[in-house]
DNA sequence: AATCTAAGGATCGTTGAACAATTCGACAAG
DNA sequence: CTTGTCGAATTGTTCAACGATCCTTAGATT
């Protein structure tokens, strides 16, 4: 009977100040409420959120290893920029890890979650509610790397999908960038439904191949040096 | 003739105390220096290595991250010790990544690299060094998915294996380990120069299913309780 | 006027010390 | 044998300080 306690293991080692401070950070970072360049300085941000700077330079170094903030040595942490290269290098992931997704045979939980997120896009399509449009979206992509019942690689498109945020906010248009593809989301779900994982594959492919096209050709790194 | 410097561009960010620290603490546990389970104490390799509490701890969070230290809060870091569902767990992301890779088209300089590393297993295997046969293995299994061209994969794919080096080096007998696959890493290549990218794709599976099965025959966590 | 150089200020990198919080083992009490 | 308590050891977090590095700006040079 001790036996069900087991998962709530994981609970025990979680929280450390440095964590929840990281945790803080990323959703600022996510929701764009820091912009893409900005530079974050360790003083300011620790001064208003009440921690040491050795505490929020742990934190620092956790979302500069999710690819979140870039930290130039002696200059600080900037918000991470991402420059067109980095977008291709995005969608060339998500062609490894959503194409060999869709190809696997849908439980039908997970067929049910998926279900879930294509209903909610199409809710605030209708609602003109396209930064909603966006996350259902998000979680709609993260469902389908879910069929292959991988914490690692349902990690990595975590990480993946937080990095593409970047570039979404820096574009001024959301409803160019998501529209299109809340109809196909539910294409795709009948094709995974009906078990055709062939002609799922071959959809996402073009899926994805039109939202790279559609992403990097919007997108237009004002600086044209590359990194900084 | 500038541009060729622009790769070189990288180094020159790199270089703080807690990377270095890392360094050469992923080299140790890579190497099997510190055993998979070893607590590693915070004034001891403070000291042993002339750095303070607080870079080490920067040095800890980022292997930490890489899933090679298990941080347990208030307890320490541990080098971490794979259950035998975190090996299936790496083996599901191999099929993932490299099945990939393998349909790929491969260009003549990324075939060129391949063959390198089946020759240079050969030779170790010869040799009878099988620990060198191991980090041929590994090199050989890199190269495939950098096929891919994705810095992001090739990244994602060193951490994989990285962590699968926690399991090698708790495994008595490195030889069975890796000598059944010498051969069939000729074989790969042989396909891939060929150019059949199908049956190359279908030899891959089965290899991974072999390598995963062998490895979790020979591969019991002692401790029955999961985590520890 | 444009370019190079040098000084100054700001911020980061790292250290060492300090104290609170937590864990773990030992020992005593029931 | 189990449970409660104490104390040593270690980690979590903060703070202050100093050197190193970068950016800016003002001045000197051409």
């Amino acid at each position: 009977m001790v036996a069900a306690l087991e998962h709530e293991r994981v609970r025990l080692g979680r929280s450390s100040t440095a964590e929840r401070v990281a945790d803080i950070l990323r959703e600022h970072i996510i929701e764009g409420l820091f912009a893409p360049g900005q530079r974050l300085s360790e003083e300011a941000i620790g001064n208003a959120l009440g921690v040491s700077r050795n505490t929020l330079r742990e934190a620092f170094r956790l979302l500069g290893h999710e690819r979140l903030l870039d930290h130039k040595l002696n200059r600080g942490v900037f918000v991470r920029v991402l420059s067109a290269a980095d977008v291709a290098d995005l969608y060339q992931m998500r062609r490894v890890l959503e194409g060999a997704a869709v190809r696997r045979t849908a439980s039908p939980e997970a067929l049910a979650l998926i279900k879930e997120t294509v209903e909610e896009a199409e809710r605030s399509a209708l609602a003109d509610r396209w930064q909603d449009v966006g996350t259902a979206n998000s979680r709609f992509h993260q469902a389908l790397v879910a069929l292959h019942r991988s914490p690692r690689l349902n990690e990595a498109m975590r990480q993946l999908l937080a990095e593409l945020r970047l570039v979404f906010h820096v574009m001024s248009n959301p409803r160019a960038l998501h529209e299109p593809f809340v109809e196909r989301n539910r294409q795709l779900l009948e094709l995974l439904a009906a078990g055709r994982a062939d002609e799922a594959g071959t959809f996402l492919e073009s899926y994805l191949d039109d939202a790279e096209r559609l992403l990097l050709h919007a997108y237009e790194p004002l600086d044209a040096s590359g990194t900084r």
